[in-house]
DNA sequence: TTGTTAATTAACGGTTGTGCTAAATAAATG
DNA sequence: CATTTATTTAGCACAACCGTTAATTAACAA
């Protein structure tokens, strides 16, 4: 189990968040297709994977000479599970999030 | 509008962690109050204190000689956001959310 | 106004993070 | 087998981060 801190720290680059985002949102991909997510240099790229790597943000998988990088949805959802372990500090009342629940069930669209 | 890798970086340290925890959890206390989180110095309190404020995850108020902090709710709102935003990636279901929001309604305990 | 308490700011040093270029590794291709 | 492509590792420089002690600011109390 990695800190939460960890995950954050990993996070807390323009870059690495760029990189997840790409990951979660286009699904997984190569170092070399994540390449644009910022102007600087590969090696620069492949760092940031490996700190994402490490802090198991993201999980990688060989294919040939790629390496396939891939959000970690355990990662993500620790981050879920602490925000709503706080959830009645920040949000007063349920509406919101059964409100947004209930859309799911019906609309069931993606983001 | 904070963006979201200054909050993380804001929390991404153990101490800062700690003192947004106990802030969440305890209610508004003191710089002073606070200095139990870790073993480090006042000052040393005091700069991971300013580092939170301006990345908003607290806010302060001055209350005489003291200076009050408090967790700020549209931080960690805006995490839970960002993580609800990519839900349907780490949450294969609804299940899970929909029983805890479901245990919530009845049980309305808090953490 | 003198002293005490609360908290911050200043100045310094050590460690960590991030970028670069060059070199290395490993698979794919001719 | 030589070359190209994909990616990482190595080594270096610079900026940022975090802790310390000393000094400062501000409110409170005698």
């Amino acid at each position: 189990m990695t800190r939460l801190t960890d995950t954050f720290a990993a996070l807390a680059d323009e870059t690495r968040f760029a990189i997840v985002e790409r990951l979660l949102e286009a699904g997984a991909r190569s170092a070399g297709e994540l390449a644009d997510v910022a102007p600087i240099s590969a090696p620069a790229i492949s760092r940031h994977l490996k700190v994402l790597r490490e802090a198991g943000v993201i999980d990688q998988r060989v294919q040939g000479s790629r390496r396939i990088y891939s959000a970690n949805p355990a990662a993500i959802r620790a981050i879920s599970d602490w925000t709503v372990s706080h959830r009645t500090f920040w949000e007063g009342g349920l509406e919101r999030l059964a409100k947004a629940l209930k859309e799911e069930e019906t609309d069931n669209g993606n983001a």
